[in-house]
DNA sequence: GCAGTTGATGACAGCGCTGTCTCACCAACT
DNA sequence: AGTTGGTGAGACAGCGCTGTCATCAACTGC
């Protein structure tokens, strides 16, 4: 910096007021220390100014993944608000346990990111009172943590928007499958659940419990067995509701190389609307990864902007029913198919 | 830091010491410097330490998407080596053009990372010469610059191994579908094409330009286009060899609601081993992102440790071809089949 | 027993910026 | 002419660390 205030002829104060933006240099020094600074290829090195500024100009992020479309699409999301804002993004991946309890140990982040946003992990109490112990802005995205800043989509009206989809095609044996074994990656299965739950009930339903099957997500083995057990059952399901695309994708493709029609003899939805679900033409429940990193980005840099903000506040996104082609009404004689299989 | 010396009992140069695990420091002074900084919650502000050191210990990417299955899964084998040698990971998402040139232009990243991956941009020479007087090693990932420390997949091989399989199963019409449009976002498209073609010539079977054809990556229209083309020939292939798994997947599709029965009239091969060729049950020629992202990971550790080192030093990666249920040898009768549609 | 050596610790400057204080200068007043 | 107020620019301390040098005690060996 002293190289560029020399050779604009300037004091170094004037070039960081210059380099800043700030209004109190006249316009003939500003363009001279401009031409300076790009002729000597300078940048101001963040580090050293947020050494005196408090302010780091970046984010940190914890993830369990990168290769996960949801974290892919959420963190360009983020990256959108984040650039805009002149702002950096620290991404922590977190894959396992024992890199868990490192970071919840040592918190790197502490002093070196403006703020904090946590994704998807299901915390314990003592993990978010460590959190609080940061001394800046937590937000956590794709979970609700009380008394916390926190971003999400509404998983039981999309799950209830979604059941509602399948009773209103006529269909009233619907089953629900959900995905297991996400290893701490909360993938909000629960609220699935219970807006399935709940569209049921509101039809005058009753809830059956075979109804209700599990499957890894993303092995096909596992999808294979649960499609296998409905199949077996003595009235099986007319629908399919799947907690993610994923399974969803994985349950048409066992129904089809059983011989079962998707959607002729069984109808499938899925939740998420991943890329996936459009190769497949999946009738699915989208949600926008992207908007919950917008939203979680913008509530982060509110809160860092404002420290005196509301901690409490909760964004909820919406999400909506996007019929495609994996459903249809319910075959039409309604008696109970003892052999599915059958070429059209 | 200076809390921590005092409640210590010591000089915050000790405690200095002690923090960065450096041996001088006695067992009894290490222990009650530790146990200060536990009680006070201290961690160093690797913003003033680098001030210092000129050391950053943040390893910068830049990347053109998160929500890529390639990028996602390269970053987190980056991420892995990263953790593991203290460094941090700062992503720039670089979505478009106008983010493209305000980064080459201010370079961001100057004096904030100790080194830069780039992935998967088709530079312009201009633009790598900014890069290299960014005066810190810049590693390439996924494209070959010439003279610079690169990382990728020997696409050529991979395709040659991909057709070779084809050719080995007996077909002799193999179509290859080219990807276009992938905006800046290079996929060694050109290099995949060089391996089928050599593979054909090594074959002694000429090089039929009506069987290579091109679809936008994951645009399910473009793909039926593609395959209608192709079984509008007057001579129809019986395999197909997608540069990608998504346009494998896709042309399967087309095929299917086409009635062309893969593989029993038509064989399909990608090129990835992306999650959805597992859906899929597609053969395909395995890259591993993740070995790439470790790879570059640790060779830009090794150029940031030893500046001296050989930066034209360039790492090729394998590829493997895994056949699974979409390949298959070509219907027996290998007359052309004017009419592909027919049930079992 | 004393110079020389080793090992543990402290003092202090300074990394590259920014924020505050100060000052020179000029226009617009009394 | 003297005073005031506002504006653009410079001087300087200090952010929180680290690296260097100085210091000092406890040894070592002749």
């Amino acid at each position: 910096m002293a190289d560029v205030a020399e050779r604009a002829g300037v004091s170094t104060s004037t070039v960081s007021r210059t380099l800043r933006g700030l209004s109190t240099v006249s316009p003939e020094v500003r363009a001279r220390v401009e031409r300076a600074a790009r002729e000597l290829n300078f940048a101001v090195s963040r580090h050293a100014a947020s050494l005196v500024t408090g302010r780091t100009c970046s984010v940190a992020v914890l993830v369990p993944t990168l290769s996960s479309w949801f974290v892919g699409s959420a963190l360009s999301g983020l990256a959108l608000v984040l650039r805009a804002a002149g702002m950096e993004l620290t991404v922590y991946v977190i894959p396992g346990m024992a890199e868990r309890t490192a970071f919840f140990e040592h918190l790197p982040a502490r002093r070196n990111a403006d703020a904090l946003l946590v994704f998807s992990f299901d915390l314990t109490e003592e993990e978010t009172a460590r959190l609080d112990s940061l001394g800046m802005p937590v937000v956590y995205v794709s979970q609700h943590v009380d008394g916390r800043p926190s971003v999400y989509v509404d998983d039981v009206a999309g799950a209830l928007r979604g059941t509602r989809h399948l009773l209103n095609l006529g269909h009233r044996r619907i089953a629900y499958v959900r995905t297991v074994g996400t290893g701490g990656f909360s993938f909000s299965s629960q609220e699935r659940l219970v807006g399935y739950r709940q569209a049921l009930t509101e039809a005058g339903l009753p809830l059956d419990d075979e109804l209700v099957v599990a499957t890894p997500a993303g092995d096909k083995r596992g999808a294979a067995e649960a499609v296998g057990r409905l199949l077996g059952l003595r009235e099986p399901p007319t629908a399919v509701f799947a907690e993610q695309d994923e399974v969803a994708v994985a349950v048409i493709w066992t129904l089809r190389a059983t011989r079962v029609e998707v959607p002729g003899q069984v109808s499938v939805a899925g939740f998420d609307d991943q890329p996936v679900a459009q190769w497949f033409d999946l009738t699915t429940v989208a949600q926008s990864p992207s908007a919950i990193g917008r939203e979680a980005g913008a509530l982060a840099l509110a809160l860092v902007n404002d420290p005196g903000g509301d901690r409490r506040r909760h964004v909820v996104l919406p999400t909506h029913v996007i019929p495609r082609t994996t459903t249809a009404p319910p075959p039409a004689p309604r008696s109970a198919p003892e052999e599915p299989a059958r070429l059209p």
